[in-house]
DNA sequence: CAGGATCCTAAACGATACTG
DNA sequence: CAGTATCGTTTAGGATCCTG
């Protein structure tokens, strides 16, 4: 896997290399749950169990692993009190609140123009997806 | 062209929804191909064979998956010249160029921040990502 | 309550071969 | 050239049970 390891600059169209390290950040960051959980996290501090009520559809499972790959990232802070039973919160860090900011312009775009874009699919009584 | 905007507007939040339509939208401008499509479109028209060596790493299927699925939102267009061989055009829409700004606002981002990414992964030592 | 461990299914993905 | 079709592999995702 590791060949010449050129340790420069990540360049503006770095992004469309194979081994682009952004790419998974960009990955966590946009994944399913993802953006879900940072939206739901500018607007304050929760438990796990609350963010799980507050995201539809979402299992513990993927909860658990989609916090902690954005908390390896340095998005997401977890604050555990070692009490019984055990009680967690979840907040984004400053540099999380910056991505989230990023993503939630984008999920603003896509709710507020989601008419537009239906029409587009209705338009081309799309068979692709839908089937 | 739309003068009847009395439909109500989904508001904000309703991405937490399960069955939200946005979410499909999301994922495809979001998943792994998606994002690096619309980037490379905004720097003009491409040819499939030239978007795919653009692209770093992606293959004929999913490339081709990945178009069909952002011709289909009305993002991408798709101008068909019927000669022998072959010659078909990608293009932004208008529509696709707006959430391309979008998408390619949270890559910049990423692409501006990976070192102090990168160090809070070093910091953690992640160890759940990489196993 | 917050998750880890396990098991399983569905979907995403990729390589190759083939066609108009 | 620009795909489609097929197949095999990998990953995402979910259900359930279990423990501190």
């Amino acid at each position: 896997m590791n060949n010449t390891e050129t340790l420069d600059q990540p360049q503006r169209g770095e992004l469309f290399a194979v081994a682009c390290p952004s790419r998974q950040v960009l990955q966590n960051v946009t994944s399913r749950w993802g953006v879900l959980v940072l939206v739901a996290l500018m607007s304050g501090t929760y438990r796990f169990s609350d963010l799980r009520r507050k995201i539809g559809g979402v299992s513990e499972k993927m909860l658990a692993q989609t916090l902690q790959a954005l908390e390896a990232d340095g998005f997401v802070l977890r604050t555990a009190r070692p009490v019984v039973p055990p009680y967690v919160e979840y907040s984004l860090t400053h540099m999380g609140q910056e991505v989230a900011r990023e993503v939630e312009s984008l999920a603003d775009w896509i709710e507020g123009n989601l008419y537009r874009i239906m029409a587009q699919r209705q338009a081309r009584e799309s068979e692709l997806q839908a089937a």
